[in-house]
DNA sequence: AGAGGAATGTAGCGAGTGCTACAATAGAGA
DNA sequence: TCTCTATTGTAGCACTCGCTACATTCCTCT
């Protein structure tokens, strides 16, 4: 447990990153304007500048440390658990998705895929990765007797993403009707 | 053919709206300040304050407006060919939603998706409103014999809401492979 | 024609934006 | 001890933001 330091000793960027993430995960990426990202990190714009260069990439830098926050917080929500079939992993998979420790980061997540369809600088990187990363997760939290791991992994994240969003725009029954309706067995 | 006028009789929150929704469908939501708009509509900021009372209910009417057009282009797009299986008729939808005249949609539908996750007023209206639209279009869309269309329906906006969203994160081959690696038939 | 309300223009306020010039401090190496 | 560089504070610039006060024009109804 790192003694979470009150006045930290010096300032780097390694030691500001995670106070603007927790702010940004709070607050949403629309609104991070330097002043109040400096207030959140413990200093000024002034120093933000100084130590970043410009705003962009701060948020680059933010983005991409933002990912690694949220590999960091997938892997501690790892359970070992191996489900029997395809539909019982994509529910529990489901279930850890609405976890609250998980909320910031969903709310957080649509800002990024917007800032990534408008091609801002960063954004599609670090969604790449926090993609990849779920992936990666979930391949590791498929049935054991699957035939095919990887590919029924990716098409529960597909459904699972279109199911998130349905939800977040308040069509989550829809999704759950949706997927009575199909089957996710292979092949 | 309405003869499009250069210089309207009369500026009203009808003559305006769709001006400002082609400004934001091409610049986005997230920049959409009241001078831009203004500018866009062929006014001034003070003339959309007293049109619209303030910002926020500005961005309300204009999000159930352009939630309209959408529907609009979406019936414009009503292909009458019924496809044979659910899988075709995915494919043909997918490539509906890669037409070019629905891309600037595609980058706005973010901006209104993470404005729905953060709770702003009137995002999660319109987006729902899209979203029924969409499914209304997708079940006239399913295969003729489908023994549950609107069940398939909603499967298939699942994945395509989930396989346009891997899409904008450059993660779209992830989304292909998924699909190849499910059935998609009835049941 | 005159009155009165609707519509519009001009100017500006206070706050916030990214960023910078300049000076002060601090700490390490000579 | 004395530089010299890295770090930080103060102040401010030029700009945009949403919004408003005030004055003016325009149109309609009597």
């Amino acid at each position: 447990m790192s003694p979470a330091p009150s006045r930290p000793e010096k300032l780097s960027r390694e030691t500001l990153l995670p106070l603007m993430a927790a702010h940004v995960l709070e607050h949403g990426l629309g609104g991070a304007s330097l002043r109040p990202l400096a207030k959140a990190a413990g200093t000024s714009d002034r120093m933000l500048v100084y130590h970043f260069g410009n705003k962009e990439t701060l948020i680059v830098e933010l983005l991409d440390h933002i990912a690694g926050v949220y590999s960091a917080t997938l892997d501690m929500a790892l359970g070992d658990i191996r489900p029997a079939t395809r539909r019982e992993c994509f529910d529990r998979v489901m279930d850890q998705a609405a976890n609250p420790a998980m909320r910031p980061f969903m709310v957080l997540w649509w800002d990024i895929v917007a800032g990534a369809a408008r091609n801002l600088p960063g954004y599609e990187v670090a969604a790449q990765k926090m993609i990849a990363r779920q992936l990666d997760w979930l391949i590791r939290q498929m049935p054991v007797d699957d035939p095919d791991p990887e590919g029924g992994a990716r098409l529960l994240l597909t459904l699972m993403e279109g199911s998130l969003m349905l939800g977040t725009v308040g069509h989550a029954k829809t999704a759950r009707d949706g997927l009575l309706a199909g089957d996710l067995s292979p092949s």
